[in-house]
DNA sequence: ATAATAGTGTCTATGAGACAGTATAGC
DNA sequence: GCTATACTGTCTCATAGACACTATTAT
């Protein structure tokens, strides 16, 4: 035991990072934020905040969600931890990272501390290595990503991307750009109906049949 | 950020936490310590080990599940991260849960460091409320289950918790067991046989039909 | 009428569930 | 033979996928 005395008493930073997924112009984008300082200075990281001693994991997640996003009453939910001791090579931190799925017209970035700029990026040029990414931020976004593919075939997860009432195709879109493949619209509509209700208003003043509201059922 | 100095400079510790789940006598059982110092002396809690600032999360919970179960090379899976202000009356801690499953044969309980005993309980007799937990840990035994429950229907991890070779029957009474309920012979084999595969040698010895061994498929 | 998109009906393939049957060991 | 457990064949039903069809708006 004597031999790790100064392992246990210096205790890790605990931060959490976040995933703030939202769709704009028919792609499915992800908040950054761009690095003012080094560590990797000029670098794209995820938003996050160190965890205060006077909130829970969840509250910090908020917390930083309402900083560097403006955004507020949101669906989130925990994604992992991350716990590598080199992740960050000032010191070591340890970052729980959270998910958050939101309607492009509740965003409003906020450029704060330690940030140059804050922007919404397709995951595909995330991925595509055409962005330098901070940390380890390359994997939780792949893992993040992996998790909402999964989660919404079978949660109604895809509410949260769009307003209180959307017609079906508008829902059958978002699907189609998180899955990555065209969907039959008969299917589709069978398996969300169980889901979704009927707003009584329509949609109107294109040059096409209009579509009726829905919204996601109690 | 002036009021906040203080949030921001102390830290939390971080601990994991560590599900060990086995079967021995037809039930699923979760390895507990008996707490012999406060808080929550004389209660039930899950292993535990302070993660090191020279070590990551997995390798803190492998150092766990090494000392407190004598378990080494064992399935693990991280679960969830805990991080209530209040969920260790003495002290800021965050804890990360981890999963591990492990045939019985291997587990190899080891008193530790405030501990009392340690053993194997029934999950039943532990969530029915006839063992008095500490900390959260209802909340991630409940959590943890939850987990298993689900991914067995749809990943191969029955298989950590049978030795090398098997027959399909004993590995059906697997799922039953963690599942709840019993299930078709036939149905079983059909979704199963995709995982396995025959070892050539057969049981024997007792008045019936032998059954196959089986091993798990590369 | 035409273009464009919304919405429906229905056939088929796949897989889960249910159940009855056959097989092989010890006694 | 009997008992006990291992193993197999097959019917049914629910669901996902594929695709063709009909409906309603603006121009």
């Amino acid at each position: 035991m004597k031999k790790y005395d100064k392992d246990m008493y210096e205790k890790p930073s605990v931060a959490v990072d976040l995933l703030v997924f939202t769709i704009e112009e028919n792609k499915l984008k992800l908040l950054m934020v761009e690095r003012s300082e080094e560590p990797f200075k000029g670098y794209y990281a995820l938003p996050g905040v160190f965890v205060r001693m006077n909130e829970t994991l969840d509250e910090a997640a908020r917390r930083g969600l309402e900083e560097e996003a403006g955004l507020s009453e949101i669906y989130m939910e925990q994604l992992y931890t991350w716990g590598d001791i080199q992740r960050d090579p000032r010191m070591r931190i340890i970052s729980v990272s959270y998910i958050a799925l939101v309607a492009k017209s509740k965003v409003n970035p906020v450029v704060g501390q330690r940030v140059l700029d804050v922007g919404l990026y397709t995951v595909d040029e995330i991925q595509k290595g055409s962005m330098k990414l901070a940390f380890d931020h390359d994997k939780i976004i792949s893992y993040g990503l992996e998790r909402i593919r999964n989660k919404i075939e079978y949660q109604p997860i895809a509410f949260e991307l769009v307003g209180e009432q959307f017609t079906l195709p508008e829902l059958q879109k978002i699907y189609e750009i998180i899955l990555g493949k065209p969907l039959y619209k008969a299917n589709f509509r069978k398996r969300i109906m169980e889901f979704v209700e009927e707003t009584g208003e329509m949609t109107g003043g294109e040059n096409h049949r209009p579509s009726k509201l829905h919204r996601r059922k109690s």
